[in-house]
DNA sequence: ATTTTTTCGTAACTACGGGTACGAAAATTG
DNA sequence: CAATTTTCGTACCCGTAGTTACGAAAAAAT
């Protein structure tokens, strides 16, 4: 009753590692861009052959979709937390700016969003993909807002700034600030440029 | 001595109208984004034929940086001019804010820019293209930060935000407003977001 | 052992897109 | 008019990348 005998089946054993694969094109789209990086050289890179990729993510489309949910658990999942948390707004911002502008070249990641990078290619993108993109830009938007009224709804944060206005600076921001960070702005300078962005809003 | 002698030379008249070719390039990639459209589309939309246009431009890296050209001149060079202008920082910064929000539909303009969309494909983009994006980008920071070196001897910008931070915060933002015009944001929101990310500044 | 099932991966197919060879066309020159 | 020069544009070349056909391989079931 290991673990190897629990999903069994019949036919010849499945060798292909999907968690690899996944890892693989992830960080090759992170780094790269999602469109700088064929199929054939996630395959490459990865050790899988075209068949075993395609019959595993379907597409070009479904690998892009199935990187970006990992994409989010990493990089995204963390500002939610940071955002649904009961720490202090000041305290909060200051963890958002951390948690955006931390080197991360230390964890072996890439500079930039993956997430936004996807955003910007509009059209040559598959519509799994873009679905996808779509559904986590607005999910962030709602975390922001609702973190937001929350802070307007104990005082800690100005009723004169709407909601909106806020919650879309605060995601530009983030945004911006990763994308300076893959064209090699240095981290102080970038963490320096976040706190000036952040300023009217405390 | 009329205007059509004077460069007739000897050979067949050349019929390409290198300007309404440049027209419709620039504003096809910047509709649609520079590498999502072919230069057969280019030549098909502006009339001309595939070999006409590789005369003319050499090679679809050299047609992107005559576009980038007409660009600078048209998106970029006005934001120069508000810089260098003599009116007060606060009128220059709201002169800034209207520009970068203005609606350009109105003048059959695609929203968003260019020049950030280039910035974006790195790999994507020719060798040509990518180094006179780079020179556009300094020169706009360079901008930037006379026009602060300037406020601040004025006593019109505090000396507590490092020149460098506050331009490329600027930058940022202009950016990063441009791309939300293209996302489809309303120009009211991004107007009212740009006036809070300007804030700290006034 | 033979059949059945499932996955494997080589070797193709196809579409697209950047770039060009080349002969025809249209002008000036002598 | 013939020679020369310059541009024109059709039709092609070729590399790249997404996708798949198909026979072999490896397991379980009979």
């Amino acid at each position: 009753m290991n673990p190897e005998e629990i999903t069994r089946s019949r036919g010849r054993p499945k060798t292909l590692d999907r968690e690899h694969v996944l890892k693989t094109a992830m960080l090759s789209y992170w780094q790269e861009g999602p469109t700088e990086v064929p199929i054939g050289e996630i395959c490459r890179r990865s050790g899988a052959s075209k068949p075993a990729l395609y019959r595993e993510f379907g597409s070009d489309d479904g690998l892009k979709n199935a990187v970006l949910d990992a994409y989010r658990d990493l990089m995204l999942a963390p500002i939610h937390e940071i955002l649904a948390g009961d720490i202090p707004f000041d305290q909060a911002l200051d963890a958002l700016i951390e948690f955006v502008s931390k080197d991360r070249s230390v964890e072996n990641l890439p500079e930039g969003c993956l997430f936004v990078a996807m955003r910007m290619q509009q059209s040559t993108i598959g519509d799994l993909t873009n679905a996808k993109v779509e559904e986590l830009h607005d999910e962030m938007i709602g975390k922001y807002c609702e973190w937001i009224e929350r802070a307007k709804s104990e005082g800690k944060f100005s009723s004169d700034i709407p909601t909106e206005v806020a919650a879309y600076h605060l995601c530009t921001q983030s945004n911006s600030a990763l994308w300076l960070a893959k064209t090699g702005l240095s981290h102080d300078l970038i963490k320096s440029i976040l706190q000036l962005a952040f300023a009217p809003l405390r």
